[in-house]
DNA sequence: ATAATTATTGCTATCGTTTGCATTTGCGAC
DNA sequence: GTCGCAAATGCAAACGATAGCAATAATTAT
């Protein structure tokens, strides 16, 4: 696959080293059909060698992000998941604060908000590492939350 | 200062406390001029008492995140900050991902875009969350960036 | 003012993640 | 193939952040 393909690619290019421990990090990122926090990818992991440390997963899985092949994301909460997007078009993640779904969505809406910061602040922004929290379809169409988390959603102070 | 009042008073409406150590904390989020990290805040906090946990410390930045009176940037590379928001119009942040400055600008550019992804996407966007990363106006005109990071900012690969 | 109630604290233990280091192992040179 | 070197690993210790719990102390009722 292109993906491995260009993996290896770019650990030569590095003088890195291509090693079973990261090829089975790689292949499980493949299998997960959503983002995955790294207590999942390692379980899988041990399913096809339990001899691979958590310390090797959490290495390859920074390796990965500096090759611009998996991203990871804040769900707040010290709550964080991984995602492979190596064969995919750049794209921002819409993040569900309330279930944490995270939804792929295309960069282009979004080109013109970033002209602006550009234009008004001299910022260039990256949306392909942006991700937007706020409420998907589903949660937003249910209402009962609790008391707690209602009243703690008021409007900020004057002063 | 009614910032102070603010506090106050919600934390009556909820039947909790005010205490010495969260006074502290909160005065100590005032003199800070641009966000700071636990670690910072913690050293000032012992400056005025050497008694207080640094849990209370986390405690109490929860307590103002669930009041809206503090917001927590995520820095990346497990580097957090936080930033008394209380007295201020809602906006978002601009977060550099070479310097860690965090700028924060008018919330309105955005709304076209939150706009856009609540008609194709049906998701609402919570903009007073939203950090953006990306370079800020100095260090987008510094371009000497070591190897490794040129080499690394590559395209994706296409499978 | 005093007592009762219960939120809050500091301490400690724990959890998830990172780092240091000796050992292993991938990979190029021979 | 074997050798040599440096990258990568597994282990264990360290680190930042969190949770449990007994002791403390802020608020309410008396």
């Amino acid at each position: 696959m292109s993906c491995e393909s260009f993996f290896i690619e770019q650990l030569q290019k590095k003088g890195f080293r291509l090693t079973p421990q990261r090829e089975i990090v790689l292949s499980i990122l493949h299998q997960m059909d959503s983002p995955a926090s790294v207590e999942e990818l390692f379980a899988k992991v041990q399913e096809v060698s339990n001899a691979v440390d958590i310390s090797t997963v959490y290495r390859t899985l920074d390796l990965l992000q500096d090759f611009n092949l998996v991203i990871s994301i804040d769900l707040g909460e010290n709550h964080r998941v991984f995602k492979l997007v190596g064969a995919e078009e750049p794209h921002l993640h819409l993040v569900c604060v309330r279930c944490d779904t995270v939804i792929g969505v295309d960069i282009h809406p979004a080109e013109s908000f970033a002209a602006t910061l550009m234009e008004k602040n001299g910022f260039q922004a990256d949306l392909t590492r942006l991700n937007i929290p706020g409420l998907c379809k589903n949660c937003r169409g249910q209402k009962t939350r609790s008391i707690t988390v209602n009243t703690l959603n008021q409007p900020a102070p004057l002063g």
